[in-house]
DNA sequence: TTGAAAGCGCTAACAG
DNA sequence: CTGTTAGCGCTTTCAA
């Protein structure tokens, strides 16, 4: 049993694939009775218009679909944040397709060509640490592009005890421990991402305590033993400001590239911090 | 500036759209020496192919492309299952058109047309409470489904005490108040999801103790003080579990419906609980 | 080894 | 008001 098309529905009502056309697509013009026929048939063979098809013919540029690209799917930063993409999305009648690079410039780059492919009118993207060069030539021909910084950048300020690139709540515990081996461990530790925290969590306790500021906004900080100090950022408007971002420029506007920049909040939840609640910039 | 199709390349290579097509379709029996020109031109002009175009022409049918739809995507439960899915997907060279219902019946039904209108070849679906009539159609054209129960069914044995439809943790945290206001107050809360969870510790403490658990498995929630007892679901197990079924119809299996049911774990943190690790069936 | 013709499902542009 | 023709970007089929 195939999808019935256009011209299926047109034969069962007697009229020319054209009529079907302007029916479902609302246009006026149509005489009533001949509407309601084409109707009947849409309905009796459970028609439903192929979009791919309308998109190709379509001289209204566009295939009302944008691509969300992030590190990881699961980490709830970004959860939160395609929620908050998929919302305004969906508000304006696109779709989002999603994908995770796992931070692999390689699956970055698959995944992205896999959009493009399909035409995607935008992407939202958190960069991997690759290059994106390969990003030049979509742009040129009208996919929009929205880049969304890494929660960490602008903040790096590297020593010998800093570590990056870790993917797992196993391996940020495994780094603190081997970091609390050094001769002179550190006191405290600073997080980046939830995922991170939790591990280093797992490993901060016992002699020697050591101190754990984190980046993202776990929910469940407020009721940790002790409380969390956390750097609070908000990936619903991330998010909300990243596909608004997207969809003036789908919607024409050409101005030059934009920086915007979200505020972060300093929310200190264990001894010695901050007041609560204080604002200031990412970093 | 508009995208080069395959006729530009074409033209640019002096060979026809036909030997381009070859050429970056890898099928053999082209000239070597033709086939070189043609890549030349592809990089040159930064040709990337329609996938739109190629699979409404492409006898070998389907978009590799499929549709997740879900209650929320920032519940944490369904970000693991998205990117379980997603991981399957993207090993199979499909992407994943997603969508949260927010438990709308209304919602559900929009995301899903705007998805079988672009073709998805299957759909992985947690279905509202509402009707699933319109699903019959694009499954007889060929659209595979796979639906994935809610965390909460089977388990539901009303009372007055039973509280359903809650969306956020300050609802949940009222509904909790509101119980506690009875002249017979519930003594512990059982909770299907970690949102309504936290908005239920939110309220469990104080004079009258309510004792809580949990359905899904906060990441945190060994850490919380007094641990929470839970009873854990594997998200990423039922994203992967989902998919494959999903691929195994696309790939033709055309046996009779299945149900299959995954394991649950009792994990019991705080006091009185089973011992930890006990499986037993959902529910 | 290459190309020409036809057509996927749909709509723009023009008839009538 | 309705239909015809052409063609989006691509691939199938067949011919050279």
């Amino acid at each position: 049993m195939k999808r019935p098309t256009m011209k299926d529905v047109a034969r069962a009502a007697g009229v020319s694939p054209m009529t079907v056309s302007r029916v479902v697509s609302g246009e006026a013009g149509v005489a009533p009775g001949t509407a309601a026929r084409v109707e009947q048939a849409v309905r009796r063979l459970g028609y439903q218009g192929n979009d791919n098809a309308r998109h190709l013919r379509q001289k209204d540029p566009g295939t009302a679909t944008i691509g969300l690209v992030v590190d990881d799917l699961a980490n709830p930063f970004y959860a939160f944040m395609a929620r908050s993409v998929e919302d305004e999305a969906h508000r304006r009648g696109y779709v989002v397709l999603v994908g995770s690079t796992n931070d692999e410039p390689r699956r970055e780059r698959e995944v992205i060509a896999a959009f493009t492919a399909r035409q995607v009118d935008g992407l939202i993207l958190v960069p991997t640490v690759g290059g994106h060069g390969f990003l030049r030539q979509p742009m040129r021909a009208g996919t929009r592009v929205v880049c969304v910084d890494r929660p960490a950048r602008g903040l790096a300020v590297d020593t010998a005890l800093a570590r990056h690139g870790l993917r797992s709540r196993t391996q940020a515990r495994a780094a603190l421990d081997a970091l609390r081996e050094l001769p002179q461990p550190p006191t405290a530790a600073f997080t980046s991402n939830d995922v991170i925290t939790l591990g280093v969590l797992d490993g901060a306790g016992g002699p020697g305590h050591v101190a754990v500021v984190g980046f993202d906004d776990l929910p469940l900080g407020e009721r940790l033993d002790p409380p969390l100090t956390v750097v609070s950022q908000d990936p619903v408007a991330l998010g909300g400001t990243a596909a608004t971002l997207l969809f003036s420029r789908i919607d024409g506007d050409r101005s030059a590239p934009r920086s915007v920049v979200l505020l972060t909040r300093f929310v200190a939840r264990g001894a010695g911090g901050a007041p609560s609640g204080t604002p200031g910039p990412p970093g």
